[in-house]
DNA sequence: TTTACGAAATAACAAAAGATAATAAATGAC
DNA sequence: GTCATTTATTATCTTTTGTTATTTCGTAAA
């Protein structure tokens, strides 16, 4: 566990030492291997998920019965089923691992409890918060005015290594697109290169 | 200012009227026409515009040059370039009424001054960031798993109204769909109407 | 090395959406 | 109210995307 306090460390330096220990007591470690389900789409659950190795994704089921991937976690990144969290609703996505992957799993409760208590908890809480909200705008942001082609460039040149780790059918879904159309999309964009 | 302060009071019960001065001795009332622009791409600005009645609407242009709606406000909803707002950056958002428009608008630095010594204020920054995150997520969803037509009976649903209110050529670019494209999901709607 | 399996690329066709233009309807100015 | 301008609908055509099936590729096990 003391690896995971200096990471953690790393990832969030406003944090004393103190701090990290409270968050190590309310959190728990979790391994999974590729393809486990961590949580499905209905389930009350407001943990937030940080990856420490590996890649998660979230995704929904969309009325024809397809899965739309929401979201795409590697390392140091955060899943959570927000309205779960926020609301206390049932979950609308479910979070699926596409590799092995360990996870510290954090108890939201727990841990706005100890944020009432700890300046430093709740700044990262805070900070959490609007990194989330930063993200989502973004991400809204992307969607609404980029081109299928266009995203899929911006997630190549953000995320290089995902190309390769995550799976077209996931990718695809992600940039709101069938995999027949992104491997049209990146023919083309093989072909330009050579043009 | 009366009238605002009790509207306010409405909207979030929990303030108590000392907060509630506070809160309006930061901001300031402004009256727009249709078609006025509130904050253009590239500005700083880290207002919140809450919307007192009238329509607003915030957008995007992409790389064709061609506007896409990003989000609509009507009364008691609230719009802000959440990039500027929270890091400081150029707006990538430029925001537009839609109709005249009476807006409140929150200086989010000084509210964030005064949210650190009234706990009401702070209570109201927390739900207002809640808000925004659950709504960026929600709206997400919508995007990733609906289908257009699928979107727009939706927004029919949830804001009647505004179906009437906002220009097709508006609401087309934030169903993410072309003002042709709307048309035929409006008449083929219609249609199963009848069969 | 061969075989078997899953993933990705490709091809052919169908369906949906975009582009453009023409018409109809609604809005605003006078 | 009339006229002018904007906005929405409809029709036609083109382009893009989805669907399905087939082929190719890459990995891993036998």
């Amino acid at each position: 566990m003391d690896q995971i306090a200096s990471r953690i460390h790393d990832s969030f330096p406003f944090l004393n030492i103190e701090s990290i220990e409270i968050l190590l007591s309310i959190s728990k470690l979790r391994k999974v291997e590729k393809g486990d389900i961590l949580l499905k789409e209905g389930d009350f659950n407001s943990n937030v998920h940080l990856v420490l190795n590996g890649l998660l994704r979230s995704y929904v089921i969309n009325s024809s019965g397809d899965e739309r991937t929401v979201s795409i976690a590697k390392e140091n990144m955060r899943i959570a089923a927000i309205n779960s969290l926020l609301h206390g609703l049932p979950s609308i996505i479910t979070i699926q691992a596409i590799e092995p992957t360990e996870i510290l799993i954090i108890n939201s409760g727990k841990f706005q409890e100890a944020a009432t208590v700890n300046r430093n908890l709740a700044l990262l809480e805070k900070q959490g918060m609007r990194s989330y909200l930063v993200d989502a705008t973004e991400r809204l942001y992307l969607l609404t005015v980029l081109s299928p082609e266009e995203r899929f460039i911006r997630f190549r040149d953000e995320y290089p290594d995902l190309i390769q780790r995550v799976p077209q059918i996931y990718l695809a879904s992600y940039l709101g697109v069938t995999t027949v159309s992104l491997s049209r999309i990146k023919s083309r964009i093989a072909k330009q290169r050579l043009g």
